[in-house]
DNA sequence: ACCTGAACACCGTTCAAGT
DNA sequence: ACCTGAACACCGTTCAAGT
């Protein structure tokens, strides 16, 4: 909404574009996939957005793959910080393990066809990106290191935190993209789902028997 | 691989190619998709596996999506009867049950383009197909009726089975769509990962604590 | 160094025409 | 009723040429 002012802004005419168009495209592309979806995303549609031809792209990416894997290098990112910020803001407790699946799965309804690009057909985005690889793994460690921190407090059973972290992420994605492909009945309330989900899931985890049987 | 003999049986040359265009259609695309994933899936290419024109597929299908719309309820055929089969062959119990488990991963691991339409995008099949929509629920519901069975034998706690069927449905949906796209660690054992994550799940949804802590 | 614009090969889809 | 073949609008990508 106002960002789209700034681009109204006077601008040097008589110069290239952009000074940063790498930057730019990758900001459009971010934009024209969160508004119409994937599929909106063309060569040509990106260049028009920002007033330039539909082949400058190639001087900063090798290709529509590169671009879109930058697009999921930039999700990885902004889910990361919202799943950091879940577990800090809940307490670094129980509470705030939940608020992190919370945060997940919230994260990926709110931008479906950007969380779709990021978990990639592999049709698009094919490339092996290594800096997609690693803010990938940065989002999955911020899960990983909320494991065990939980479990030096005794609050989850010390099994090997990397499978529990594969559990517990498999579970939100699956909630996430089922979610995502309407395969759930229509009228189902995911947030409800997800809270019993992880309330199934503590139970499981749980170190002891919590006496909780209410 | 003896379906491939079948086409070079007589046929009736100067009649058209097919009895059963749009049975051989599907066939042809589910192979395709199944061998070379759906990037390969062109209409051309289609047609001319079949010896037949690359707009004759339009007697048959309204478009591309409608076509692929069939692949997806074909391989909710198939999960449905490998889910059923797994379940049946556990003795309809406990183990029965994680046998279902395994199965699905496995059914993905083994055919993930063709899983990969079944779930797909949106992008494609975004048809609202109701025939597709009917056999994915039938798929669905044999994962619903081995909970209820299990409840009824007390081995699962008397919770919503619908809620308890889309918790589990996302774990092993989350499982291998990581999986497929290449998401977990190279050397990671999907079998261990998933027997580990059913293990999990068990101890929360049982009923009682069971003296299991060893 | 950065961008343009024409060209190429490839799509899905349509439609008048054939049998 | 079923299929053909030419045509259309749309892609991603390449490359010689401009500044």
């Amino acid at each position: 909404m106002a960002n789209a002012r700034v681009r109204l802004a006077r601008k040097p005419a008589d110069q290239y574009h952009h000074g940063d168009l790498q930057r730019a495209l990758l900001q459009a592309a971010v934009r024209t996939i969160q508004k119409q979806g994937v599929h909106a995303l063309t060569l040509r549609a990106v260049g028009e957005d920002l007033g330039v031809s539909r082949s400058a792209l190639y001087r900063h990416f090798t290709d529509k793959a590169a671009l879109l894997a930058a697009v999921a290098r930039e999700g990885f990112r902004m889910l990361r910080i919202e799943l950091e910020g879940a577990w800090e803001g809940g307490g670094r407790g129980r509470a705030g393990f939940e608020a992190m699946g919370h945060a997940y799965v919230r994260f990926a309804l709110a931008q479906p066809s950007h969380y779709r690009v990021m978990f990639g057909s592999g049709l698009e985005r094919n490339v092996a990106d290594p800096e997609l690889a690693e803010e990938g793994t940065r989002a999955f460690l911020a899960l990983v290191n909320a494991l065990v921190e939980q479990q030096r407090q005794g609050l989850i059973r010390p099994d090997d935190p990397e499978q529990l972290a594969h559990f517990i992420w498999s579970l939100v994605h699956g909630i996430s993209m089922l979610a995502i492909d309407g395969a759930f009945r229509p009228g189902t309330d995911i947030e409800l789902l997800t809270r019993l989900s992880l309330e199934r899931v503590h139970t499981g985890i749980a170190p002891e028997l919590a006496p909780d049987a209410g």
